[in-house]
DNA sequence: ACACGGCCTGGGAGCGCTCCCAGCGAAGAG
DNA sequence: CTCTTCGCTGGGAGCGCTCCCAGGCCGTGT
């Protein structure tokens, strides 16, 4: 099939390149009889323009990338990488633009793909999700002066956008929560501090304890690996504490910490009130369902979409609001019923 | 930072910009002493060509693409995606181009990223899985002379070039393996006939059965959905003709099928055979171990790329070798100081 | 010393688009 | 009826590259 172009279309519909192209970019200033006209010869050619050429002269591609390592790619399978690309899919939708992801293996595969890509020409804008494994892509996309919007909280670096939920206030709600439930002893099952959003979880827990007028106790916190094994272990050794309430940083680990508290004997949540962070949608259902603040994780990827097309006059940083979600495991409600069908 | 070009590094380095760009693209035609002197500018500016203006003037870009629908994005926690993607991975660092997924939407979101970036320009190729949900685009693809590779077996198109592992050869050496180990009634399990692989896997098993002049019984056959539970299902039906062998066409489907074999109070091997197909890396391990035929997945994902590369020269379609790994389940190896391991 | 080739290099001519400006005709104003 | 205004259209001038051809320089052969 042989290329078609615009001039080729213009001399079909018998008017210039000129005006071809503005009915392709939907320009207002073209008589409705010839648009019309117009649009019958791209329909029935089946023209599509290029994308290169009209890159090149307009400087812009359309085209959003999100660069994740190899191993992320895996990810995937995790619900918060699914609801986010989600988010970023329908922030795409919103904005007219189309979402690519490029996936690196290892640092050469990063210097091969930064330079041929995400450097000059071929997308508008990249998002990246915050980690370890990406500090120094973002610094060179940084300085490098690319349209970038970071999703969650890289470590030590300023100045650049990012999509955040706000993980403190988030705790400081789910910590309260307990407090007001009459519980006296909240103890805190948290990621390690290499997790930055762990850190900012747990100075949520703290602030709140200390406004409810509660002593902090650094017996009743215990770091693990933010996975179900880690909140199982955690909470087994937070345990000696003798909490009679448990905020559990991340749901995955707040599912281990209920088989944790069930192991040794402790009813949920009459003995121990127990809440999540997460939310996540396509998560496992645990037993009993779990109270837990949920971050709007569709909402970020969104979000990431319209802050990386603004330009650059919006705010830098965006944290979006999380919400407590009522479930059984808090003690909030009456469950007597429920918890007879689980017996 | 404003954008370099070719002419600017040209000024800098006392040349002409046709030999920076010989430079960049690697001409031989450049003497040492200038190309190390233009080498040593581009380095120190930090100058990267701009990819639209290369793309147009070159008619490529270098970008592969893997097309999926948002909804196959999840796929990835799939072993088999995994493999695929670092098999595409693998074949791109062979080939020196960037490999990128993008993932669509529904029809609409199809509508929409077929023509801005596939049809024209952005992609040199395009690698698609085969499925149900592929098949129209597969063919749009087609019609407009892309340049389109496809993995697995498509419904219903014909000459486009695709990549697959030979399922009907692996079949019949799984099948006559067993047969060839003493078993009299050897028995599939397999997907429904939605799937076409699931076909050729099962006329390989017909076809060895008939080789080792055993008589095909058709209630010794049992079709469901390739998934652990349809493995499960299936091979209790399939018990109903006592079968001492069973060649399960899936390995999800065999893992159904050791805990039916097992709940009904059946050994194996001693007293059914069970040999798998797939053998995937990272797939969750069986007990006993799984004997299994081997797709080479990762060998998939790299000879598209290769195939996307070629200049239509070489052969359209390319077929995979499987190979039997030997295990624990169909009794080809003296496994008693195994099992009592286990027991 | 002169012609001839080979190796490098420079610059012209696009690639197919967008952007901008000039110019056309029709409509409204004086 | 002429001058202005405005809506719409055509074409020039790039965008930053690659490709190709012409030509400069040098070494070799005679």
């Amino acid at each position: 099939m042989k290329s078609l172009t615009l001039e080729a279309i213009g001399k079909l519909a018998g008017v210039s390149r000129s005006t071809v192209s503005r009915v392709l970019n939907d320009h207002p200033e073209v008589r409705p009889e010839v648009r019309t006209r117009v649009e019958a010869v791209i329909e029935k050619t089946g023209y599509l323009p290029n994308q290169a050429a009209r890159a090149l002269a307009s400087k812009r591609t359309g085209l959003l990338g999100l660069v994740m390592p190899t191993k992320a790619i895996e990810l995937f399978g995790d619900p918060y990488y699914s609801a986010l690309v989600a988010g970023i899919q329908e922030g795409c939708a919103d904005t007219g633009s189309i979402f690519s992801i490029f996936p690196f293996y290892g640092p050469e595969g990063q210097a091969v793909l930064m330079p041929t890509l995400v450097a000059r020409g071929f997308l508008d804008g990249v998002i990246v999700t915050a980690g370890p494994h990406s500090d120094h892509l973002i610094a060179t996309l940084q300085e490098r002066g690319k349209n970038v919007v970071v999703v969650g909280q890289p470590a030590g670096l300023d100045g650049l956008r990012r999509v955040d939920v706000d993980h403190r206030a988030g705790s400081v709600a789910a910590t309260t929560h307990l407090c007001s439930l009459g519980r006296r002893r909240v103890g805190f099952v948290g990621p390690t501090s290499r997790y930055l959003f762990g850190v900012a979880r747990l100075n949520g827990y703290r602030d709140a304890i200390v406004a409810a007028g509660r002593d902090p106790d650094d017996r009743a916190i215990r770091l693990d690996e933010p996975n179900v094994e880690g909140g199982y272990r955690a909470t087994l050794a937070v345990l000696s504490a003798h909490p009679d309430a448990l905020y559990v940083a991340t749901d995955p680990m707040a599912e281990g910490a209920l088989r944790a508290l069930r192991e040794s004997g402790l009813r949920v949540p009459d003995d121990v009130a127990v809440v999540g962070f997460d939310g996540l949608p396509n998560s496992r259902p645990t037993n009993p369902r779990l109270t837990t603040v949920v971050q709007p994780v569709v909402g970020v990827g969104r979000s990431a979409v319209h802050l990386l097309q603004e330009d650059r006059t919006g705010p830098d940083v965006v944290i979006l609001p999380t919400e407590l979600r009522i479930g059984d495991s808090c003690g909030a409600r009456d469950t007597t019923e429920e918890t007879a069908l689980f017996a």
